[in-house]
DNA sequence: TAGCTATTTCGGTCTGACCAAATCAATAAT
DNA sequence: ATTATTGATTTGGTCAGACCGAAATAGCTA
């Protein structure tokens, strides 16, 4: 008796997906050039117009593809962008319920790499916005949404300065989750929020100086001691609800 | 005359995607729920079938479902796996034409930080795979693209130790990347590959004793010489493409 | 009871139609 | 001659209805 392994019949618009991606991919469509219209696509592939549509779909969906309506409309190529990463790593923190620890764990890991980076390659331009950043903070530390708004733009200005499309691409995801999962709470003390731009202080006058090290020492610093903060501040509402109010207070710092 | 700003008209599939995203997101359909029938659906909200199946077609490319045909077949709600996250970043890295250079940059950032947290975090599970890992880059030591292959594994076991998901997702893409644009000659002598198992020993040695800095150090020194290997590489061969053979070889060392 | 077949309920695919948006070309007004 | 207007054309967006194949269930038979 003949024992088949289960075969799998992919569906027809994956096939055709599969084809159009790698040659995408694969640069034998170059960025801006124009897709057959759906229903050429059809008679070409011998396909309905409706399995067309749906492998469009997935291109248009994994940001391959930008799709125009009307007269030379149709499907163009395209450049996946830093966005479609960004969604997927977000719908990921949130689908799987990833905890504000892991994120920052993984903050830790990539943004002193980034600030090192940036000593080396920053431009004139990261410059300027990376201190216009710097100075939108300072104007709005009085301000706690504004505040935490303006630093996130700093982080990402910084990340940006290290010309490094994964980097900023992670950044950009993770800085979002942290921003949404950040407890306001944290940032009620002006003195913390003074640390915070002390410390991008000290990490820009070493970018400046193109301090590779230094900046990386001290941008390793600054999300560090971010993390210690949550971490103090999750063992202090623990141990508040275990209703063991011992009534000492530890201070917040950076 | 009325000055109109562009209005952007919603996909109707696209309203309904992101509706059901929403819910899914949000908790209200928990993982293993099977969504209406694609009949149904259409005439609970108005619309066509076809624009339903276009709507659950975005949330399966997202991750969100998986749709299984027959009878009590259709769309049910998953997590958003590490594989989505993936798939996205390979297609951003092909796509975008991103450098080796960067792809290595990135891993410097993360994969430290992975040893850091493994040797804290790790399960006997966990140990047992790594080993099983390393062990299996021995065997292969005189086989290049099996060794090769096994040592990306062993870099992926690792960071499975951290037990970090995102850390996970970011470095099973970046090491596919790094395994699919190794130049194979970088591993020509076997010296090179005895010192890449000795610089694994000396990591795991340090997760075995959860000595969390020695792990983080070593593996920082393990892939900072992965890409000084690889600059040294470029530059021979920048130097090669400028014809000026001047007939005098340096020898690649881990 | 065990095993087989028919039925039912699904998604996958196809056909063909119409609408709305964007472009282009021909025409009319200045 | 140039500009404004208008209609035709192309192309994606949406819809309706049909059929097929896969999978679970119900019912029938041995």
């Amino acid at each position: 008796m003949l024992d088949l392994p289960p075969i799998d019949i992919p569906k027809a618009a994956d096939v055709l997906a599969d084809v159009l991606r790698e040659q995408i991919l694969e640069g034998q469509l170059g960025v801006g050039v124009s897709l057959p219209s759906e229903r050429e696509l059809a008679q070409q592939s011998g396909l309905s117009r409706a399995t067309v549509r749906e492998a469009l779909l997935i291109l248009e969906v994994e940001g391959l593809v930008v799709t125009r309506t009307g007269r030379n409309g149709g499907a163009e190529v395209m450049r996946p962008r830093t966005e479609t990463v960004q969604r997927s790593i977000h719908t990921f923190i949130r689908g799987q319920g990833v905890r504000l620890e892991s994120v920052l764990q993984a903050r830790e890991a990539i943004e002193p790499q980034s600030a090192r980076l940036a000593a080396i390659h920053h431009t004139q331009e990261d410059w300027d916005n990376l201190l216009a950043c710097h100075q939108r903070i300072q104007v709005c530390i009085g301000d706690i949404p504004a505040f935490l708004q303006a630093n996130l733009q700093w982080h990402v200005s910084l990340v940006r300065a290290s010309h490094n499309e994964l980097l900023i691409a992670f950044t950009q995801a993770i800085s979002q989750a942290v921003y949404e999962a950040t407890d306001l709470r944290g940032f009620n003390s002006p003195e913390v929020r003074q640390a915070v731009v002390q410390a991008h202080q000290r990490v820009m006058d070493a970018i400046e100086n193109r301090d590779a090290d230094a900046a990386w020492r001290r941008m390793g610093r600054h999300v560090g001691a971010y993390v210690q903060a949550v971490d103090r501040r999750a063992k202090e509402e623990a141990a508040q609800r275990s209703q063991r109010t011992d009534g000492h207070q530890r201070k917040t710092s950076d």
